[in-house]
DNA sequence: AAGTAATGCAACCGCCTAGGT
DNA sequence: GACCTAGGCGGTTGCATTACT
């Protein structure tokens, strides 16, 4: 059994909007406010879901909106945000003043995806097309959007400029993303003829090397598992 | 001029999450 | 903690327009 459905669809118009629910659906906001999607259709006498409401003011109806051409300055900070945000459409549109999740995730697939291709970018990983090293991109995004992390990128935007590292309201940040551009390599040895000496508190045990639960006699300081199972971070260069 | 393919974009769908009970 | 609801989001679809043959 499935999720009743937001509204009843029997009664309602899908497609395009005409001019006259675009006039009642923008008179009863300014008249009432936004809210209340799902009852909001029946007081303005619309023959419309709630959702489609919203999405309707939203994205074209609202004043504040900036309609048009997009700027090479906007192109610039889309990719620049698309490359630390990935498609976080309304994150992006939050540091866009005027511009909406919707037209920038449009204008992304119809726009920048095809410059970025002809540029020799790869529009998913933003790095060179013809790029054979596998790289490993290190990112706190989503530990960021938790409660607590050190800052967030929903934050309303600064009136700074648009790098990443102006968002803090001039402040620095404690953890802008990182992208370290690793590659990974075989693990480090300081000298690959010389036997891998693990010295106590350093090596790890069978059961963490696997990644599994430590055990009481465990004495290893890895973590997660990860220090020579995973990612020896000494053998993660730096390009 | 007509037919077809490609493109752009508005709108919908389904899932996720936060907040309330 | 479980459940329900509304709002929000990203992916996808479908239609109108434009470009090409």
């Amino acid at each position: 059994m499935g999720r009743s459905p937001c509204c009843e669809k029997a009664h309602t118009n899908k497609g395009a909007w005409t001019k006259e629910e675009d006039d009642r659906l923008t008179a009863y906001i300014k008249a009432h406010g936004e809210g209340c999607w799902r009852s909001l259709p029946k007081a303005a006498g619309l023959l419309r879901c709630g959702k489609s409401c919203r999405l309707r003011w939203i994205n074209y109806l609202r004043p504040d909106l900036k309609r048009g051409n997009f700027s090479e300055e906007e192109d610039e900070l889309i990719i620049k945000l698309h490359s630390l945000l990935g498609n976080k459409w309304s994150l992006i549109a939050g540091r866009l003043p005027g511009r909406t999740d919707n037209e920038i995730k449009n204008y992304w697939n119809t726009h920048i995806r095809r410059k970025l291709l002809s540029r020799g970018i790869d529009p998913v990983s933003h790095r060179p097309t013809n790029e054979h090293v596998s790289n490993v991109t290190i990112s706190f995004e989503a530990a960021r959007e938790e409660k607590g992390s050190m800052f967030r990128l929903d934050e309303p935007k600064p009136a700074i400029g648009h790098d990443p590292v102006d968002w803090g309201q001039g402040k620095p940040l404690k953890c802008p993303d990182l992208n370290l551009d690793l590659c990974i390599s075989p693990p480090f040895q300081e000298d690959p003829m010389k036997p891998v000496k693990r010295e106590a508190g350093v090596g790890v045990c069978f059961s963490c090397s696997l990644g599994l639960p430590r055990s009481s006699e465990c004495k290893c300081s890895n973590f997660l598992g990860l220090r020579t199972a995973m990612l020896d971070f000494r053998s993660l260069e730096m390009k």
